[in-house]
DNA sequence: CCCGTTCGCATAACGATGTCATGAATCCGG
DNA sequence: CCGGATTCATGACATCGTTATGCGAACGGG
């Protein structure tokens, strides 16, 4: 019997009122220690003592450290997509979309060691991304895609295949995530700078005009605080 | 004294003709089986016993697992050095700019793993990018603002900032390159197909003429192979 | 209500890892 | 030619991921 269908059933019948499930537990013990003291922190024995148990509540549940990795991961994909729902639709689409890159920044910032596990190819613990893995992660284009179709239905945006134009947004925004986070972005040249100027180039080379693409850049910007309050 | 001096003399008085030195023995070793083998191959002992000495070596040379990393980085900025410095100057410098992507882009491609070491944030034994890694990597950038600023002297780019339109093209292509070696960039819109349309983009987005930039990125496409053939 | 079965998890061990103390062998300056 | 310095092999230590073993609790049929 798979362990998952094991922990569905015992949480259905929840037998101790008093534990939230060590299955979680482990999980939310693993990206605290992840995100508060690197990759290098993130071992069986602390991972297990933190969560109160031992190491073979680890092995039963996900089956071994790359396991537990993978729910991470996991779990940082369906927290992007969040960031990224947060954004809706409004009547400037070419700002719909610098805002998407806004957000899709927010997130990686958020959860920098874990993006690097996700995006950023960094192999942790033995764990290499599957192909679902990297399907969740080509999910969250459809965002953009969707967003694209609109600035080109709107008359903003020149280029013939949104999937292309959403696809030079993620790679854009992914660039200088990665190597902000790297700490390659300083300062004549830091990465808000070179993020509003991305923004900014990103529209005009899909075909905006260039006021146009400026302007909305620009109320994009004032419209974030307003997005992450409602988070 | 510094083990680099120490062997910096060994190696001008080669005691021994049949050794052509441990030190660099060890990290073409070390290079091999991160190129090879990934990441996971690369361990102190199994270096050592390749290389044919033991694992003490490693620390009188490098002081550490770590260390062996920073040389194998520092050899890796000096390759990219020679890659982009093939690339010369000719009467279309938005061709050169556009060829300067395709050269950085073939170095990543040829040291994935290394390339994930020095600019991916992947944490590799340890190993955490200095101060002066991180300046090497951005010493890179000087060919794209040079470019950059032929572009503007020659009236294609409009942009006023050499600096900023260089970090740009190195923020997407470095943003496509870490997502290819992902396994991010398939069928649909593969990576090769991704490339072009994001070097015309960026051209477009930097100020040039959307025909002009188009014709100059596939003529850099043709110069090319020539520039691969020189190496 | 009770006992056999099953399941979750703790204990302890194994191989492999990075690192370092020790000591032998070698090199170099005087 | 010698003595301090240096390189490197041996072996040990702590810690890593992983797994075999076993105990106690929860479940289900009588």
């Amino acid at each position: 019997m798979n362990p998952a269908t094991r922990r569905e059933k015992l949480f259905d019948m929840s037998p101790r009122r008093s534990d939230p499930g060590i299955r979680t537990g482990l999980v939310d013990v693993a990206a605290r220690l992840l995100s508060e003291h690197g990759p290098r922190a993130l071992s069986a024995r602390r991972v297990a003592a933190e969560a109160g148990s031992s190491t073979m509540a680890l092995y039963t549940h996900f089956g071994g450290m790359s396991g537990l990795v993978r729910e991470m991961v996991r779990e940082g994909f369906v927290r992007l997509e969040q960031h990224l729902s947060a954004v809706g639709a409004t009547d400037d689409p070419v700002a719909d979309m610098a805002l998407l890159g806004r957000a899709y920044r927010r997130n990686a910032l958020a959860n920098s060691h874990l993006y690097a596990v996700m995006f950023g190819g960094s192999s942790l613990a033995g764990f290499s991304l599957g192909e679902e893995d990297r399907q969740a992660g080509r999910y969250t284009l459809l965002h953009a895609v969707e967003c694209a179709s609109r600035c080109s239905a709107a008359g903003r945006f020149s280029a013939i295949i949104p999937e292309l134009t959403a696809s030079q947004m993620w790679i854009a925004v992914h660039g200088l995530v990665t190597l902000e986070l790297g700490g390659y972005l300083i300062d004549p040249l830091d990465a808000d700078r070179c993020f509003e100027a991305q923004l900014v180039g990103l529209m005009i080379g899909a075909g905006d005009e260039p006021e146009a693409a400026t302007r909305s850049v620009a109320a994009s910007g004032q419209r974030l605080e307003h997005v992450c309050r409602a988070e």
